[in-house]
DNA sequence: GCAGTATATGCGGAAAAACATATATATGGA
DNA sequence: TCCATATATATGTTTTTCCGCATATACTGC
């Protein structure tokens, strides 16, 4: 895991947002990430297959469903880059945030049971 | 100064490890760095043109030589970010610092006066 | 099994980034 | 002024990345 493949799934638009917003969430699924991002899901979908393959994003199926989170063994310093980024970068995130809270039949983050 | 493009910026090998080592040891020259990384003069000249670029170093021209560092105004979380990164991976420039310690004919850094 | 929804992937083309080489600019000293 | 050293930039080419579109896979409910 080394430090260039890190930063270079942080530099590309998509990757960011989906990331920061997932890092903000908790967990995210495709369809939340295209509706806030506004974009294609096979779009969506490559970038966070991505992001899941240099260990970034964790994937669980939840029914038809499948939701991405941060892992839990994501080394510390990354784990530190992410919520510094967040922190310092707000305004960049906040239409996504906006775009999801407004979301139309999300599929309701607490269907448990 | 968005976050994506100074993620970009960092992920490059020769960028990153230019700002590492930089921020690693205070200053460098270009022929400093010529010399630790291992590659040519136009690379490296150029690379460190687009950091510069980006905000996040800043050039001195003393005598023949032009030295980068970190520039003093630069944004706390980006600060934050090089720390984490230069902390938690020494090995990655462990390589690059000892043909440094090793170079002739170093523009000696306390060439002052 | 079939239809509908959600997600993933294969592929060709377009755009961007990185490179090597050559050349230009700036400084210092004979 | 002329030469050597240090650094910057211009240019054409190669490599990488990103995208849109089509298609494949996985799950749900009937």
């Amino acid at each position: 895991m080394n430090p260039v493949s890190i930063f270079k799934c942080l530099a590309d638009d998509t990757r960011l947002r989906s990331l920061l917003l997932i890092a903000s969430e908790g967990e995210l699924c495709v369809c939340e990430l295209m509706c806030a991002l506004d974009e294609s899901q096979p779009k969506i979908s490559r970038h966070l297959a991505q992001l899941r393959a240099a260990g970034l994003l964790s994937d669980e199926r939840r029914g038809q469903w499948v939701y991405y989170s941060l892992p839990s063994d994501l080394p510390r310093w990354v784990h530190e880059v992410v919520a510094q980024t967040l922190d310092a970068n707000q305004a960049f995130i906040q239409p996504n945030q906006q775009a999801l809270a407004s979301m139309q039949n999300r599929p309701a983050g607490s269907n448990c049971c």
